[in-house]
DNA sequence: GTCTATAGTATGATAGAC
DNA sequence: GTCTATCATACTATAGAC
């Protein structure tokens, strides 16, 4: 099985973006990693920049594929929402360590105002999306954006203090807390739940 | 009112550091601001991670008198945890543009595996200590430090998806969600409100 | 496809004149 | 206290040999 040189310097690009931040990895470090020459770099990626994208389009693409699992191995919506709230416990090492990988990239794209922002953001809006159908799933269709959204930033906010303080223990405190939400919103109509957000 | 050089430098600093990050943010940069050379700049500090310590301690001294401020204001701990939840509506053309200023620099340092993250992580505890206060005086007892720490990741959450969509309506649904989360805890033992999460 | 060599720029930081 | 000049280093990026 061999994997070209251009996926090997994608995957440990994903991998330093994510442990280092966007910025702070040159093209020396990957280079040191894939164990390739600076020069021979330019002959995979001309700029920086095309890295990122070539990253962001990997990542779209492997959240795709688990999205798609999720949709397969889960049998209610109810079931599918789980899996994607346990991603929080399943990655908590990763997460303690450099907090959630979407929502660290898109933090520091908006800070250095850079162009690759919008593709970082089509990340969040894979997961917002598929979770919106979920909730419709489950009867709640005037209200299901908000829903994904407020999923989306308990998800982000859980992972940014587990990171900020090193703290594995309180995602799985939050997970519960999660779980015990969702359970709010299995088979019942939008109206009657309006308040317990 | 003259403001010492010194304090301008912190102020351009604080500034430029929430705007564009940390690591992003060069001398050249900040003494283009001050208006000050870049020569000049290294005696008042003398490397860059002294301007950042400076810049945490300002946050820090100016986040005392925010808390301090609510205290006295705030005639019950609601009114005040109100407060608090109000700064993200205040703030919230900011919040929308560059995230939380706390979170933000939090995170960072986390990814550059920087010494300041425990300085910087001080913010946090303030909020944190401060809301738990507020909890356990609303009769939340053992669980004063649970709901300041849910209550900052939600804050948290709620800043990293605004500037991620660049939405502030978001920051005001999200809002009026935790003021009925809030008015839920109020007055109410911890025991009843379990799994109003 | 992979390498060395190197250009050009920006950075953090220092020395010393005024 | 403020300036100019300068250093060493690291970076993105290019040219060209093999």
């Amino acid at each position: 099985m061999n994997i070209s040189k251009r996926e090997q310097i994608i995957n440990a690009s994903d991998k330093l973006f994510y442990q280092q931040g966007f910025e702070h990895t040159s093209f020396a470090h990957i280079a040191k990693v894939v164990k390739i020459s600076r020069g021979n770099f330019y002959y995979h990626f001309k700029t920086k920049d095309e890295i990122l994208d070539a990253v962001i389009s990997y990542r779209l693409s492997k959240t795709n594929e688990m999205l798609e699992s999720w949709e397969i191995k889960g049998e209610t919506p109810e079931n599918r929402i789980r899996s994607f709230i346990n991603i929080l416990v399943m990655n908590r090492s990763k997460i303690k360590n450099y907090g959630c990988p979407v929502g660290t990239l898109c933090s520091e794209l908006v800070k250095l105002n850079h162009p690759s922002l919008k593709h970082a953001n089509e990340l969040f809006t894979l997961f917002r999306l598929w979770l919106k159908r979920q909730f419709e799933l489950l009867g709640h269709k005037k209200n299901a954006d908000n829903l994904a959204m407020h999923l989306l930033a308990r998800s982000q906010g859980i992972a940014t203090l587990s990171s900020a303080f090193h703290d594995e223990k309180f995602i799985k405190n939050e997970v519960n807390d999660l779980e015990i939400w969702l359970s709010l919103y299995v088979n019942s109509t939008s109206k009657s739940n309006k308040a317990v957000l």
